[in-house]
DNA sequence: CCTAATTCCTATAGCGACTAGAGGTTCAAG
DNA sequence: CTTGAACCTCTAGTCGCTATAGGAATTAGG
């Protein structure tokens, strides 16, 4: 209803104009009318689904699970069952990268305490990282 | 010394072929030699700056800051202040995206918690999904 | 020694999710 | 009606790889 501009739609959403644009182009965001001389112009509807976009992304979601959740949000009969497995293979990763950051954590918390603080040849930074041989724990592959 | 094809280096390092290549390409390692028909032969100083490499990205840091530890490590004489540095940013922000990752953890929970298992119309998950009013914490944007 | 299977080569394009810049047009306030 | 802010499209860049195509070299077996 309340014919925004995209300036505004990105201040009251929190999405960068260039992202907002950008969502577009890839058929995340519905191409909204378009003033006599071409701009686009949101409204309501826009909004709240930046917003779900916004927020989806914030919780760490892909576009392509958003997109899904989208769907399932449209067809409000359906049971929920397939939204709730998102969700909870979206927790089960967060759950993996916080593991992996925190292996990840530990050990770069030894390196920085046993720096010697002196010559890079005695320093437990560098050296650390030359060999993985002095870790004490398996820190995989950080979480991305 | 070892003469090693970028096949044997791959699985010595754990560094996939198509990276190592990655990584010459863009200066990160030293270009070897190559065989009479143009295949590249690598030695053990290669294959231990691939494990400094992997070792470091494992731990989360980015190239650059890489290439900046490598530099270091090869002028061992200077105080390694600058390494200890680069280190303890980058548990800086491990610990920061830790925290977010642990906030949007404890909304997923609850998301998932308090889905009734029934239709999409009172389904939690998209509920909260939409209206960030619903959350308790103030997740922000999660870790990358 | 020859063949066949495997490994290797370059070059280009694509991923996710944006972000930045150039160069031009439209809108809204005074 | 002017001015300056906000808008437009388009292209290219970010990070750290990964994938593909279309060949050339190497190595193991017979």
């Amino acid at each position: 209803m309340s014919d925004l501009s995209i300036g505004r739609l990105s201040k009251l959403s929190g999405v960068k104009i260039p992202t907002i644009r950008y969502y577009e182009s890839i058929g995340m965001l519905a191409e909204p009318p378009r003033s006599p001389g071409g701009q686009r112009r949101y409204d309501d509807n826009h909004l709240e689904q930046l917003r779900f976009i916004r927020h989806g992304r914030d919780l760490g979601f892909g576009l392509d699970a958003l997109r899904a959740l989208q769907q399932l949000s449209d067809t409000p009969n359906q049971s929920c069952e397939a939204a709730d497995a998102i969700a909870r293979a979206q927790l089960t990763e967060v759950r993996h990268r916080i593991a992996g950051l925190k292996a990840v954590e530990a050990e770069l918390a030894r390196m920085v305490e046993r720096c010697s603080h002196g010559v890079v040849d005695e320093c437990r930074v560098i050296h650390t990282l030359s060999d993985h041989g002095l870790c004490e724990s398996d820190h995989g592959k950080a979480g991305a």
